[in-house]
RNA sequence: GGGAGUUUAGCUCAGCUGGUUCAGAGCAUCUGCCUUACAAGCAGAGGGUCGGCGGUUCGAAUCCGUCAACUCCCACCA
């Protein structure tokens, strides 16, 4: 027996530590079918938001059917150890305590993050048992721990010997603040306001000076030209090979002539700054420039040009702007918009600098993984993100995997001595290869120098389909054969390309498969007012405390209904209110049935018998549809089908036609019967409502110790008699009708009434004993008069007539009637005017112009029954 | 600058191959009910020129063109 109020937080948390003690979310590989998902994994140090309620619903509304559907269903959960993010905290958690990271030794200060590793690290994945997650915990993975670890080294040095990986001077993003190189990916332009700065560089020899527009003046300091558009009349009296003096430097530079320059753009000359502009930088390579880096790795001004030493860039550019103008040297200032750059961690401008980086070659990596998904072998849902995809990886450019950080797979090169370096999974092999190599045999390992710098965290992600099931280390374990390739990715569109297209290459690149079979992107989690959830506008509820409220079953709820594949959810706390409310429906509704009693001797009324067999079709008819849905991972309308279905079919219809009067026994079949139905509706809402369901199931029968629903077999959907559902249709219609009647002249429900009907094909006789149950009829009487002393109502063709015993309001039925005459002479009209139209009957499909006939036909009916009734009351 | 998407009821969204599932759902609103499972509820009701204009078609929310608004992605002319 089930408690009389229902208040989630007294079960959830019983049936988590159930499922777990009976190891119910463990999976083996054995002989039924696989069904994997790989969790997105968070940040090892992260906290439960939003999103990943959302993200992580899906995964687990998807793997518990699954589970039902008789399929070894395996969720691997895991977390990421997010090197630049999780960095970043321990240096502000140690800078707190006053410890400068710059004062520890590289080992120091990863005991320190490993210490907040272990504090922290976790309890995102605590906080997902909440939600209701069946990961299967036992398979937890860290993209850091020893198995990923060493995958990630093998994979990076299998990369270099096919000659994938390469290290190499190049422009790349540099973020001041971490102090580390960044990918592309990691770098987001943002529209900022800012200064065009136009300045006059003096022309050697001359008294004239170039005026040169740029936005940021501090670069000057490494400039190593000037550069005009060879078609620019303004300047073709610049003779050939002249040069001009830096302002406030006093350095001379060469004017070049290059197309690039924008004849339109400011004043049509351009600073070149080889070392801090990546279009500078081609420039510099073409015409044989100097590169000046003016930076120190945070951003300050280094001291090789010897001005301004130690400033920081931005405090740099205002005290250069003065200066210019001080020094007569600055045109103008005007207001400019440009994008700018920003580290997408630590949120800093990109300062692109030019540094030495490991990078890997993408564009052959690249092609089957491009192949697989615009043919489909990977489906993309919805399938938009396919042309995304198409145009990245199109036009993929080499990867930098270097991040000059601590916290993270250090890179496997070992200088040599003498210089030159290897690549080898181990300090061991490295010293052998170093040895070879160098042809001295007694070289040290303390000769070595491994490299500083560590690998960008994708680099472990990429591999996490594969890694986590120890494939890469052993590519023909029981494991990695049985599960993978997994089945659904659940994730949102914003890591594409920093996670989902690697992780298809690394797939191609390392099983020669992909990796799963369908992505199913999520949306981002908006506020109601369709705002980014974000700390600063404080717009996030915490998770957990709206579980505390609601109840986890009530937040899946709300999570499932808003959100369709790559559509942004609407989030409102309404919504887990109407969860909360639907389970608590499902709560009362059990409790009613269980508080039904037995008559063992009872034979089964028609009535009931009815009932039962029309809630059979009706559940079957839903089954199929929710299959359906599922089957095009429209898992929002799945859900919205199973609730109409229990609240309205279920909990509407059905238990208030079998529901026994007051005190009233019922029979043994239908007692049966409803269990049964109860105990199907309840595995058809598990796996979005795990927790309710499992309470109410477990009360349903006796069960067996460890026994769960998680197992209970998904009801398959049976043949449906549309015919008999239509009929039913009618039965209701009627029903609705005695309500209107009761409504309109105040009559109470106890209150019994007499029903008289026009009986003709269109009246559902065999619900009679349904009608009289649900509207308190004393009799149904079949009458060939129409009754003018009588509240009547049509259904279809079929005349109804409610008794009253007094007058009816001749004239407001009059006019009620004719309103309807009206309208269905025009609906007839038009569907005349159809069927009139010679073209319309002969190019229209058969079906179509039948249908017209039939809407005809109906109309002409419903006419002449609303006629009679009009003659009748005259 | 290039590309993609969205626009349907007050809100969030379905509407798949043009035609009875074509104008829908949930929520919200309004009205009436404390009817012995549930007021976290029940019974009803109202509400939309399907963003604008044009075209194709016997027929358009649906296909085509165009304009407008919003969103996202990519590129990064200083």
């Amino acid at each position: 027996m089930v408690a009389d109020k229902y208040t989630p937080q007294d079960i959830e948390s019983k049936w988590y530590e159930y499922w777990i003690e009976n190891k119910l979310f463990h999976s083996e590989p054995d002989a039924r079918e696989p069904y994997t998902i790989v969790i997105p994994p968070p940040n090892v140090t992260g906290m439960l938001h939003m999103g990943h309620m959302l993200n992580n619903t899906l995964q687990d509304v998807l793997m518990r059917r699954a589970r039902q559907m008789g399929k070894n269903a395996c969720w691997v959960p895991g977390t990421d150890h997010a090197s630049i993010a999780t960095e970043a905290k321990v240096v502000a958690k140690l800078a707190a305590e006053g410890i400068n990271k710059a004062d520890l030794s590289r080992e120091e200060f990863l005991a320190h993050a490993w210490e907040w590793k272990e504090k922290h690290g976790g309890i995102i994945l605590k906080q997902l048992r909440k939600l209701g997650a069946s990961c299967d915990w036992d398979r937890t993975c860290f993209t850091m721990d020893e198995a990923r670890t060493e995958s990630v080294i093998r994979v990076f040095c299998d990369l270099y010997r096919k000659g994938k990986i390469y290290r190499g001077v190049r422009m790349v993003n540099w973020d001041p603040s971490a102090k580390t190189a960044l990918s592309d990916e990691e770098v987001i332009y943002k529209e900022s306001q800012g200064k065009l700065y136009y300045l006059r560089y003096i022309v050697e020899g001359s008294d004239r000076y170039l005026v040169v527009a740029t936005t940021r003046p501090e670069t000057i300091l490494g400039d190593t030209a000037v550069c005009l558009n060879p078609n620019d009349e303004r300047y073709k009296d610049i003779p050939e090979g002249a040069r001009v003096i830096v302002p406030l430097v006093g350095r001379s530079i060469p004017i070049i002539r290059d197309e690039y320059v924008d004849i339109e753009f400011g004043t049509g000359a351009l600073k070149v700054t080889p070392a801090h502009d990546v279009n500078d930088y081609m420039l510099g390579e073409k015409y044989n420039l100097e590169s000046i880096d003016i930076f120190n790795d945070d951003g300050t001004i280094n001291d090789k040009v010897g001005m301004y030493v130690g400033m920081e860039r931005f405090e740099c550019r205002k005290v250069i702007e003065g200066d210019l103008q001080a020094a007569g040297l600055m045109e103008k200032v005007e207001a400019y918009t440009n994008n700018v750059g920003y580290s997408e961690r630590t949120g800093v401008a990109i300062e692109p600098k030019l540094s030495m980086q490991w990078f890997m070659s993408m564009k052959e990596i690249a092609e089957p993984a491009t192949k697989a998904v615009l043919e489909d072998a990977i489906k993309f849902i919805p399938a938009k993100y396919k042309n995304t995809y198409r145009h990245w990886m199109e036009n993929i450019k080499d990867w930098c995997i270097s991040r000059q950080l601590w916290w993270g797979q250090r890179i496997p090169a070992y200088y040599l001595p003498q210089g030159g370096y290897v690549i080898a999974e181990t300090p061991e092999k490295a010293l052998e290869a170093a040895r070879e190599k160098s042809g001295n045999a007694d070289l040290q390992l303390s000769d070595l120098r491994q490299d500083e710098d560590v690998l960008d965290t994708w680099f472990s992600s990429w591999l996490w389909p594969i890694s986590v099931f120890d494939g890469i280390r052993n590519p023909d374990n029981e494991d990695i054969n049985y599960y993978y390739p997994t089945s659904d990715l659940i994730t949102g569109p914003d890591i594409i390309f920093f996670w989902v297209a690697r992780m298809i290459m690394a797939g191609y690149e390392y099983r020669s498969e992909k990796p799963f079979g369908n992505v199913y992107f999520t949306g981002i989690v908006r506020d109601k007012l369709g705002r980014k959830m974000s700390k600063q506008l404080g717009n996030s509820p915490d998770p957990l405390d709206l579980i505390a409220k609601y109840g986890a079953d009530g937040m899946r709820v709300a999570m499932m209904l808003s959100s369709s594949a790559g559509n942004d959810v609407m989030f409102d706390e309404a919504l887990c209110e109407q969860g909360r409310n639907f389970g608590n429906k499902i709560w009362n509704a059990y409790r009613l049935i269980s508080g039904w009693n037995i008559d063992e001797n009872l034979e089964q009324s028609e009535n009931n018998r009815l009932s039962i067999e029309w809630f059979g079709h009706t559940l079957s008819k839903a089954i199929a549809e929710i299959d359906d849905n599922f089957s095009s991972y429209r898992i929002s309308e799945a859900f919205m089908c199973i609730y109409k279905l229990f609240w309205d079919d279920f909990s509407g219809w059905y238990l208030e036609m079998v529901k026994p009067a007051y005190q009233q026994p019922t029979d043994k079949a239908t007692m049966e019967a409803t269990r049964h139905y109860f105990d199907l509706l309840m595995r058809l809402i598990h796996s979005f409502m795990p927790f309710v369901t499992e309470e109410i199931w477990q009360d349903l029968a006796e069960r067996k110790a460890g026994e769960s629903i998680m197992y209970a077999p998904m009801p398959k959907a049976e043949q449906v008699d549309e015919a008999l559902l239509a009929r039913f249709e009618l039965a209701k219609e009627a029903i609705t009708g005695v309500r209107n009647v009761r409504k309109q002249k105040n009559i109470a429900q106890k209150n019994a009434l007499q029903l008289n009907v026009i009986t003709d094909e269109n009246y559902p006789a065999e619900y009679a004993p349904v009608i009289a149950k649900i509207c308190n009829l004393s009799s149904i009487e079949a009458i060939s008069e129409k009754d003018p002393m009588a509240d009547a109502f049509i259904v279809k063709t079929t005349q109804y007539f409610v008794p009253m015993g007094e007058q009816i309001d001749i004239e407001a039925e009059t006019k009620k009637l004719n309103d309807e005459l009206t309208y269905l002479e025009g609906f007839l009209a038009s569907v005349m005017k159809k069927l009139s139209n010679e073209r319309f009957v002969s190019s229209a499909p058969e079906k179509v112009v039948a249908n017209e006939r039939a809407k005809k036909a109906d109309a002409e009916a419903k006419i002449a029954a609303i006629k009679e009734r009009l003659e009748a009351l005259k």
